[in-house]
DNA sequence: AGCGTGCGCTTAACGGTGTTAAATTGTCAA
DNA sequence: TTGACAATTTAACACCGTTAAGCGCACGCT
C-alpha cells in the first residue's frame, strides 16, 4: 500500500533511512501505533536493529522532530528582507503547515528536544530580523515565543479533532453536541459550538493577525507601532 | 510517603477516589509511569478492578482531566461583573495553575476530552461578559480559543522544562547551550538562551497582556477599543 | 430465614511494548 | 587468509493495557 519502502535487503541502515520510514509510518499507523517493530518491519529488519542507530525510542522521535523542523525551513525560501509581522506571520504559518504534514505531528513535536544545532541558523535569520527592527534580543525570543506558543497548542487541539487534514475524529459530532448544550439551557455554548471544530485555517490566521497586534501593542519598540 | 492513600481493604471504590488518587499518584511519577497497575496499587486493589469503574484508561483520563478543570473553577469564585480583558486573564491564569498543579498536567489535558456537561456551565458566563461587551458569540469563542491555545501550548512547553515548579529537566543547562551556541557563530540564538528557559510566570502574564491587546486591537467590538 | 441475583472484585492469561545481552553475520584491511 | 569490527539477529526480560472467567459477599425477595 502507497509504495511500501522496498529498502533492498542488501542496502545498510543509516539514521536518515529510519527517521524517512519512521516519519511516512507515522501518518498511516499514528504516534500510538508507531512502535519500534512496526518501524523495524517496514525496514525489513528486526527492532532491536534500530538500537544501532539510535539509544532509544526517544532519540529517534527527537531526529524525527528535528526533521520535520528542518524541512519546514527548505520550504520558505530565503525570505529576503521582510518586516519582523511579515516574518512573524510566514514562519509559523509554515510551523502550522509542517506539524499538520503528519498525523499527530504537534505532538510529536512538543515531546521532544532537537538534536544537533540545525536550528539555531534559522533562529538567528528571525532573531535579527526583530533586533533590526528596535526590539532588544530578548523581547524578540519572548515575542516569538509566544507566537510559537499559540501555533503548538492550536495545532495539537486542531489535530485532536482533524488528525489529518480533511479526515474527523469520531466522537466531534457538531450538531449532536449542539443540541445537548442547548437543552441543558447554554444557548451561547450551543451557539458556539460550530465555531470551535470548523474552519482551523481561518481561524489560525486570526489568531496570528491578533497575536501581531498584540506584539505591536505591547512588546514591539514604540518607533514601530502604528 | 505524603500520606500514602490508606484506603481502608473495607471501602469500596468509586470514580472519584480513583480519579483523586491517580491524580496525587501523577504528580510522583508523571504521565508515562501512571500505569494502570500503579493506580491500583495505590488503591490496594488489583488492576482490572479499575474496568469496573472505567471502560479504558482513556477514560479515567478524561475523568482526571474533567477533574482538574472543574477544581479550576472553584479555585475562582464568582468573579462577578468584570470586562472581557479582566475574565480572559483571570481565566486563562487560572487554568495555567491547574495544568501547573500536576506533572504532565498540560499533556494529559491536551490528550483528553471531557467527560459529562459539567464546564458547559462556566463557558457560558465566560461567553455572556465577551456578548455584554458587543462581542458576537462566534468571535466571543474564536478570542477564546486564541488565549486557549496560548495558555496550553505554553503550559506544555514549561512543563518540558520545569515538570513540577522549581524542579528542572536535567539537560536543560543554559549556560552550556549559550556557550556552545556563542561558539558556533549565533549570538542572538545563545544571548536569547537565558530568556526562552527562566521567568515563566512573568512571560506569560506577558503574552496574555499581549493577547488581550491583540484581540482588542481585531476580534473586540469597535466600541471596546481603547 | 433462606435463597438467588448480581455487584465488585480477583486470578489468570493474552498479545504487545521498549529494551538488553549475547550470538551471529557480513565486509573490509592487513 | 585471517582478524577485527560494524551491523544485525535471536532470545529473553519486565512491564503494559485489556479480556475472560470465576468467586464472594451483600442485598431484595418470597
Amino acid at each position: 500500500m502507497s509504495g511500501d519502502n522496498d529498502r533492498m535487503a542488501t542496502t545498510r541502515l543509516d539514521q536518515t533511512l529510519v527517521v524517512d520510514t519512521a516519519l511516512r509510518l507515522l501518518n498511516d499507523v499514528g504516534l500510538e501505533g508507531l512502535t519500534l517493530r512496526r518501524i523495524a518491519k517496514e525496514l525489513n529488519v528486526q527492532a532491536p536493529a534500530l538500537y544501532w542507530h539510535f539509544k532509544n525510542k526517544q532519540a529517534l522521535l527527537d531526529a524525527m522532530s528535528t526533521a520535520m523542523y528542518r524541512r519546514m525551513f527548505e520550504t520558505y525560501g530565503d525570505l529576503g528582507d521582510v518586516t519582523w509581522q511579515e516574518r512573524l506571520v510566514h514562519v509559523h504559518r509554515a510551523l502550522r503547515r509542517a506539524l499538520l504534514g503528519y498525523r499527530d505531528g504537534a505532538k510529536v513535536f512538543s515531546g521532544s528536544r532537537f538534536t544537533g544545532t540545525d536550528h539555531a541558523g534559522p533562529q538567528e535569520d528571525h532573531l535579527r530580523t526583530f533586533v533590526a527592527a528596535g526590539f532588544t534580543p530578548s523581547a524578540a525570543a519572548r515575542a516569538s515565543f509566544i507566537a510559537y506558543s499559540f501555533t503548538l497548542g492550536f495545532v495539537i487541539e486542531e489535530q485532536s479533532v482533524e488528525p489529518r487534514p480533511g479526515e474527523r475524529t469520531p466522537g466531534y459530532e457538531v450538531e449532536e453536541r449542539e443540541e445537548r448544550m442547548a437543552a441543558e439551557g447554554y444557548p451561547l455554548a450551543a451557539a458556539v459550538s460550530s465555531d470551535l471544530f470548523q474552519d482551523y485555517e481561518a481561524r489560525f490566521e486570526e489568531g496570528l493577525r491578533a497575536i501581531v497586534a498584540g506584539i505591536e501593542a505591547t512588546l514591539a519598540p514604540a518607533a514601530s507601532r502604528q
